[in-house]
DNA sequence: AAAATAGTTGACAGTTGTGTCATTTTGTAT
DNA sequence: ATACAAAATGACACAACTGTCAACTATTTT
């Protein structure tokens, strides 16, 4: 019954995405979406009450992504090496996590639900590392004199070096290879 | 002669600082951060005609220092420890840089020059780092099978290793042994 | 083809930040 | 004490985004 949206979901998250990632979030409001979204800026409140339930809404979708991807890691043969190509494949969604703290986190009820949500998906995200890192300590291969939480910190920073003119397995590899072995010639 | 003033630079600069690091680029204003001065919103706009102009003439005050800092670096006996323990020191830095894309670059001339100067420092910064690293592979020390721009990458992206209850001595030493030899265990 | 209704829209009122400038304040020199 | 000029200010006009709602539109059902 009744009439055909015009707006459909993922036009409205592939935009968000894109708007978010170009202008940040100062550039960020339903005036310039609904635009981009050739659709009247009242359309969007009918779905959103307002931007912070947007992006949330939009990045507890990318994050539930990655955690259900990453379920996958632990059947991998190198699993810090897949780690770093979901890495490769995710970098934009950690540029939009460094927002997250400037989200007004009140503004709804839904907001604070997305939010508690996002904090835990992120704990889980950092547990599946560390659970990684275990087991790469239980067989002998990976470090243990160093604290947990600063080799779970390198592996999450490592997704700020910069991809520019490079193929991203060469990427993947690159890297794969510091984190694992570091800058130090072997001898 | 005249009136004293009651506004000075280095008061304007922390200020400017504690908040855009705590509101973020869309927090930031000259409503705000008047309040924050105590001083009239106006009073403001006889130093800096925009928001633009005093955030780069501050991001420049800070590369500024930083590249200054980094020339001791070469005197150094650990180049890269020393390095290390510099993020650590100016990890806000980083974080400031990255609101950087989001700037109306082009909104006043002394705006477009600011960005420019800063393109060329951050560039003097990495060709620091670069030759750091270089000295390390004449020394034999510093393994050659890598592209420069992803060592670099590497060094530039442990800033985002987060600090979090531990004491900066204890970062910097972790942080210096993984990205000097990896998290692999030595065999 | 008329009724029902989900979906869309433009217009309105409200809020917040911007940039300017004539006026006022305040420290200093005569 | 008076004249002066640098500094600060409040008020004004404006520009941009927000949120709401009554009216309109398109599609389906009967």
């Amino acid at each position: 019954m009744s009439r055909k949206k015009t707006m459909d979901q993922s036009q409205l998250f592939y935009e968000t995405e894109k708007l978010i990632l170009e202008s940040g979030y100062a550039g960020f409001h339903f005036k310039a979406l609904s635009e981009r979204l050739g659709v009247a800026r009242s359309t969007i409140y009918n779905y959103y009450t307002n931007k912070e339930e947007l992006i949330t809404d939009y990045m507890l979708h990318l994050l539930n992504g990655v955690v259900e991807k990453m379920e996958q890691v632990e059947k991998e043969e190198e699993p810090l090496k897949y780690l770093i190509y979901l890495w490769s494949r995710y970098a934009h969604m950690h540029q939009m996590l460094q927002i997250m703290p400037y989200i007004d986190q009140h503004s709804t009820a839904r907001v604070e639900e997305n939010i508690k949500k996002m904090f835990a998906l992120f704990h889980e995200m950092k547990q599946k590392i560390e659970s990684i890192l275990k087991d790469g300590q239980n067989q002998g291969e990976i470090r243990t004199d160093i604290q947990m939480k600063t080799l779970v910190g390198l592996v999450m920073a490592t997704v700020q070096v910069p991809v520019q003119h490079t193929s991203q397995s060469q990427w993947i590899e690159e890297v794969y290879q510091l984190v694992a072995h570091g800058l130090k010639k072997e001898k």
